[in-house]
DNA sequence: ATAATTGCTGACCATACAGTCATTAATAAT
DNA sequence: ATTATTAATGACTGTATGGTCAGCAATTAT
């Protein structure tokens, strides 16, 4: 029989796998309760391989996040910014349709693990504020500002804090994330909110 | 100089003393990273009686929420429900005055603990939503379909999911909970969503 | 072929902590 | 006073796990 190597070397893929194992394994189990030695067996690695890379268990779940938010965000973000639309298509198009992807994206984990952990990490919470939601009232303040110039929205509309376009998306996150198994039409809710927001802004 | 014994025997008091020193350790650190030890000390006890009064530490964790649970929502949803006043005040002024109260709550604990905990303890889960949030969202049906049988609002109100009442709320605590730092005015947040709501439902 | 390099392993250590229980001492009963 | 009862203590145990490191074996260089 050929005798198999026992391990290959791959120094180049095994930071990503261990940082994929990390995030499902965190997402399944919380920070405290996730064992470095799940990480690395469902990474397929030694307990060791995985402090080569990631110094400290601390370590490896801020890397985890912070992978996480730049390899979504910038595409979900990406798309919705270069478009065309008048500011009325592009609410109800483009940043509706992402909004109703956030609550079952890796996105809404992260949330959970924010509010779980974040007050012992402080600086990942910075990060995520600066990398994400500041991100995101801003694209959102600067479509209802676009929308006024165009003379599509009346100017009060610039008093609307952007949060009210997100909060029932946030609400469907948070429903989700604790109950898994009622029911509740999260894309509708989404849906009422920005039909009721844009005829506001409209008036 | 006069033998102070070394301790007082309060049968009664020590299970609540527990539980209030077990939930302010549980919303610091979180469930996990919480010691039954640090509990004990924050209570003026041993360690011992803790496993006197609580089985284990699930126990404790699952008794420390309900008893929030009962001690708060009672009094909350109970002054809401003893008003006559017309569905458009009644909603303008003391379910509004509960909403911005519940951001800054131990309810807002209790629901980052569910968020981080819950799929763990689905009985927990369940306990919650029947006490808590099928309540909430009962009542607020209830007010709309009264505004309606009033003739205050419109038939089409009766679609509106009760969620989008609390949408804002839940964002507001999630902010408070997460960017404990960053200034967000999350009472005008929730007054423009019920202003917002009160235009349509009685358009 | 042989040697040098280094990605990777897994046994090991130190510590922390949930949960136990024999013992003590504050009450209550007599 | 004396005894019985039991609330309360705190030392102890077993286990789990974050983190280390000496050595091995897959590459790469020569």
């Amino acid at each position: 029989m050929p005798d198999q190597p026992k391990y290959q070397r791959r120094k180049e893929d095994r930071p990503q796998e261990i940082a994929d194992a990390a995030f499902a394994t965190f997402a399944e189990k919380g920070y405290a309760a996730t064992r470095i030695d799940d990480v690395a067996k469902k990474a397929g690695v030694s307990k060791g391989l995985t402090y080569l890379y990631y110094k400290t268990k601390e370590d490896l779940f801020k890397a985890v996040i912070k992978n996480v938010v730049v390899r979504r965000v910038d595409t979900l973000i990406g798309d919705v910014e270069s478009s065309d639309l008048s500011s009325e298509d592009f609410i109800r198009g483009p940043l509706l349709s992402f909004m109703k992807k956030v609550p079952g994206s890796p996105i809404a984990i992260v949330i959970r693990l924010l509010i779980s952990e974040g007050p012992r990490h402080p600086d990942l919470v910075e990060y995520y504020y600066n990398n994400v939601v500041a991100r995101g009232l801003a694209a959102i303040r600067q479509f209802i500002e676009r929308g006024v110039e165009r003379g599509e929205f009346r100017r009060e509309a610039l008093e609307y804090q952007p949060h009210l376009f997100l909060a029932p998306m946030m609400m469907s996150m948070i429903w989700r994330l604790i109950f898994t198994d009622k029911p509740l039409d999260t894309d509708q809710l989404m849906e009422s909110q920005i039909e009721m927001l844009l005829a506001q802004l409209k008036t």
